[in-house]
DNA sequence: CAGTGGTCTAGACCACATG
DNA sequence: ATGTGGTCTAGACCACTGT
């Protein structure tokens, strides 16, 4: 399947129109991914057979597949190929999932469902989730556990559209990995807001700690591979053995 | 000054010392910036002047140096030159500060310092910043304020070896600019770690907040541009009005 | 205009993984 | 042995900034 990228050039048009090949590229393979067509875990063409694919040449597609891979979109292997990124337990611990033993082990927590149904969007989930009124969002609620100690609560909002059926099946301790193989939701990157906030009643007794303790409450709206908005999560924290792990660079 | 980079191949020696010339190149140009030789702000000579000094092609120069702005350390402009990042307020802003008020407005906040001792360092702040028993360090107290409002109540320790004479300074919004300018220590990075905790009789005081309010606990250790801790520093934030932002890709 | 970084190409060779 | 990505080079041309 041929592309046929457009070189563009100064004066073609308006002169503020410039994108270079490799971005054009990155676009293109972006959108086959966020398609479908290149599934995760799956091995992509060789570089040449990409270039030639697209009219390019192969140091172009270079470009393109460093950046996607600098994104965590795509693995590359010397010798081997280049794979579509898969949300397997490694990568969600690195890249999405920062709560830390303050021992500093690194390890992937364990889920219980507490609860799942459908509602209509609150007017808080429509604004994280950029939803109308009236939509339908699936709400998750869960704990999780590290080395036995239940350290999170927390509860999701889904677009329903996105994720039909999901509310009847049974849920993973990963679900990244869930919505990439059943619903061909990719999720790219997310944004978290944190705060302290006082345990209430409720997720006290879920957390075994008195009501009152400080929790972290993170909240994170997560964003899939064509940048739009497919989850609204809220997990509140134990604090006390476990910290949040950040790395300004 | 010729520096010579060496090309290795798969014979010489161990096998496994195979070092890439943009590698060797981006390790002879970081501890330039390093020792000072190339200053925050200052113009880097041009990509073929790079090239013929370390006696590589342009291209592999560009390579060094595009890792180099990817970690922030470099600032490219097309058609002017390549510069030593500055720890500008916004550099600060977008690589440091990452309180946010929940209106999303970001702004660089203003300080009050409340003490300044140096004093013998304390185990904890030993092992924190990898010092030996007896070092001295700088500790300095400060709050810092958003929109006219105190958020932030925060301490710091120095290795008084590295900043000698700080603790009879003025000392400024913009404590990094500082560090580099008068003492060329260049923080490149830092980790953080976050808690919720209650806030004490004293801190409350400062921020203006019932004792016993849930207050974000942020630990950094700051890392210099020759990967040497440099800087430990809690911070106690208000997360009322406001929030921690942390971008996940 | 000259000089900078940015893009694009083509080709050679190296390192690594697999058959 | 073959095929992949990784490094390195050389050269052409484009886009942007200043003089």
């Amino acid at each position: 399947m041929a592309a046929g990228l457009k070189r563009m050039r100064a004066g073609s048009g308006e002169g503020l129109g410039f994108r270079p090949l490799y971005r054009q590229a990155k676009d293109v393979l972006t959108r086959r991914i966020a398609e479908g067509a290149w599934q995760p875990g799956q091995i992509l063409p060789s570089e040449f057979e990409i270039a030639a694919d697209l009219g390019v040449s192969q140091g172009t597609v270079r470009k393109a597949l460093d950046e996607m891979t600098a994104e965590n979109l795509l693995v590359r292997r010397q010798g081997r190929g280049t794979f579509v990124a898969r949300h397997d337990d490694a990568r969600i611990l690195f890249q999405f999932f920062k709560l830390t033993r303050d021992d500093g082990e690194r390890r992937f927590p364990d889920s219980r469902v507490l609860d799942v149904r459908v509602v209509r969007a609150s007017p808080e989930a429509r604004e994280r989730l950029g939803l109308a009124a009236g939509d339908k969002v699936v709400q998750i609620e869960r704990v999780r556990s590290l080395a036995g100690i239940t350290c999170v609560a927390e509860g999701m909002v889904l677009p329903q559209k996105l994720f039909p059926g999901i509310e009847s099946r049974a849920l993973p301790n990963n679900l990244y990995e869930l919505y990439a193989a059943e619903f061909g939701v990719t999720v790219a990157r997310a944004n978290e807001r944190l705060k302290a906030v006082a345990a209430t009643v409720r997720i006290a007794k879920h957390l075994e700690v008195a009501p009152g303790t400080p929790l972290l409450r993170v909240d994170r709206v997560a964003i899939d591979v064509g940048a739009a908005r497919i989850e609204w999560r809220v997990s509140l924290c134990r604090s006390d053995e476990f910290h949040y792990l950040c790395e300004l660079r």
